[in-house]
DNA sequence: CGATTAGATCGACAGATGTCAATGCACATT
DNA sequence: AATGTGCATTGACATCTGTCGATCTAATCG
């Protein structure tokens, strides 16, 4: 079993609610940076569109058409949305399907709180 | 009484949360536009700033300092939370006065669950 | 009125970001 | 092995963004 990755961008190990405390320069550079995955309306069509198909997972080659994007900008986005931790990538055969990760943006929801 | 201004980027107006539905074009852009004013370090720094200050509002002259930046910096980056409907300005004699629309910082979060 | 002060605006610049055509790479199929 | 397919990467470009010095504006004070 692989070990648990901690992202550097994992706002559950870094910051308490924005209205709270003040953040210091680490704490506000690691949440700017998950904020600024959400802060394009591709990304934000993406993962509502993977989040509102029912399924578990998406297939990327389902996510082209509906975001009227380019094959490589739609990898592009999905690499920001990836290293974000908002989503996870699963490469089977030819194929790479995608999921949400639903404790980063409930992280990402709490810290607005 | 004045009547109730609906921002073009007000969430409520807006959008239920990204998780639900579909986001259409619009709504995306209205919604990346609000993420986009949280994706700035001195801009989440300052926003808790006047959140951990206790005052209900605080001076404009108070935020340089803690911000490390030069004031027409300060200046840019509060005029874009201002438009973001995150924070409202007072301006009162000499000075101007900030303070947070706690509604909106509500609204967002409501928007990632 | 003239001088002073707080903050906004302007102008310029470097760096980041979104976009796509072309290409590369890994896998599958024949 | 050769071909085909799905996705990532590269390179190039235009646009956006953060930054600050210089300047402007509005309010205050002598």
């Amino acid at each position: 079993m692989a070990v648990r990755k901690i992202s550097l961008l994992d706002p559950i190990a870094c910051c308490s609610p924005v209205r709270a405390d003040v953040l210091d320069e680490e704490q506000a550079a690691l949440l700017a940076s998950s904020f600024a995955a959400l802060a394009d309306p591709i990304r934000l069509r993406l993962l509502s569109f993977i989040a509102a198909s029912g399924a578990d997972e998406v297939c990327a080659c389902d996510l082209l058409e509906p975001s009227g994007r380019s094959q490589p900008t739609v990898s592009h986005h999905m690499k920001i949305l990836v290293d974000a931790g908002l989503i996870e990538r699963d490469k089977r055969g030819l194929w790479v399907w995608y999921r949400l990760v639903p404790s980063r943006l409930d992280a990402l929801r709490s810290v607005l709180g």
